[in-house]
DNA sequence: GATAAATTGGACCCGCAAGTCCAGAAACAG
DNA sequence: CTGTTTCTGGACTTGCGGGTCCAATTTATC
């Protein structure tokens, strides 16, 4: 295992890692084997080990990492800004559109799966993730409370914590039926009560 | 594959369903082998392939099913009787009781991401769980509004969707946090807002 | 009790994908 | 320029687990 990586063995380390995340997304975890990964991105077998010493559950920890950044990276700008109601909706059609539009494959959600929840590896990129959404949405809560558009007896934190809960089992029912009901229906619901004095 | 099944072969059947499904919560799909399963149900390679033609996706199948009844078996008979608000609010520790003893090894969930969720077999198993799940929620939520105890403005298949959604994403978190905070939350969350007027 | 069907045992096959090895090429340090 | 580290290529090994086969044995049916 290199100590160090040249500019150009980082530069590969990255190719391998999206590529592996392209054929993920395309194919399906458990179907994608090293082959694929390395015939995709043009290295041989001795390059992921070299980059990714303990094997092919190193390599997809780095390819959930690199998904769950595009989760919250995909919500921006709306999500941090959360201050008036247009911008709330503005957000709720963003979450839907990026959802609607990646339909039933999540590749985060089969990658978390197929290294098995409890790995401490897995459990930290989905905690992490899930820390900074409802962190974001709380924030935006208290904004509004401040602005006098939610009332302060609200406690921010569990009402992020409903929210994000919603999301997720949306999606979730996204990947199964196909549709966005589910998730329309959770988002506008948890955003109706916020609204509501 | 047999044309009609003795008293004895059912038997084994059931018996090797029960089986897989036990070592499946024991140790989760992924490392689930049907020499562990066989080993298990003191059954043959070919027992299993008598009963399950197709091989082990047919197996996983029956598990699935079979883990699906027990969801809305295990709620029972709160789910059903949704009359009054302490039935709700008995219904609701019920639920995080359940999946709060089930801790974050979710058989069904971990079942149908390793079907995979677009198999048509999955597919049907979860579809068919979640209908019933939500019709009963539906239903409870109609016959408070028949009570005068619900507006009768909002849309109770809305509801329920988003308090499904609620219940899956807060399972979810359980899975990965291990905490049932969020289901918590997103069960307190809806019913608080149905009981607003 | 005979015959046909359902049931059981376990040895065997086979493909595949993860992981190993080593030698050669390129990049870097001084 | 030279020794050293990083990087790359690809052939090879290996273990494992799903699936096949067939012969033996029990169970149903008449």
């Amino acid at each position: 295992m290199p100590t160090r990586l040249t500019s150009k063995g980082s530069a590969t380390r990255q190719r391998i890692i999206e590529g592996a995340a392209a054929e993920i997304r395309a194919r399906g975890v458990m179907v994608t084997t090293l082959d694929d990964v390395r015939a995709r991105t043009g290295t041989s077998k001795s390059q992921l080990f070299h980059y990714f010493p303990t094997g092919k559950e190193e390599l997809l920890l780095a390819v959930a990492r690199f998904e769950a950044d595009r989760v919250l990276a995909d919500q921006q700008p709306q999500l941090g800004e959360l201050t008036s109601w247009p911008a709330w909706l503005a957000w709720r059609d963003k979450v839907v559109a990026r959802y609607r539009e990646q339909g039933r494959h999540c590749p985060l959600s089969v990658l978390v799966s197929q290294l098995g929840r409890s790995t401490p590896g897995a459990q930290a990129v989905v905690t992490e993730l899930m820390n900074q959404w409802q962190a974001q949405i709380a924030t935006g809560i208290r904004a509004m409370a401040r602005a006098g558009e939610i009332s302060p007896l609200l406690d921010a934190e569990r009402q992020a914590a409903a929210l994000i809960a919603g999301i997720q089992g949306g999606v979730l029912m996204l990947l199964s039926t196909g549709r966005t009901t589910h998730l329309e229906a959770a988002l506008d619901v948890a955003i109706e009560g916020l609204r509501r004095p």
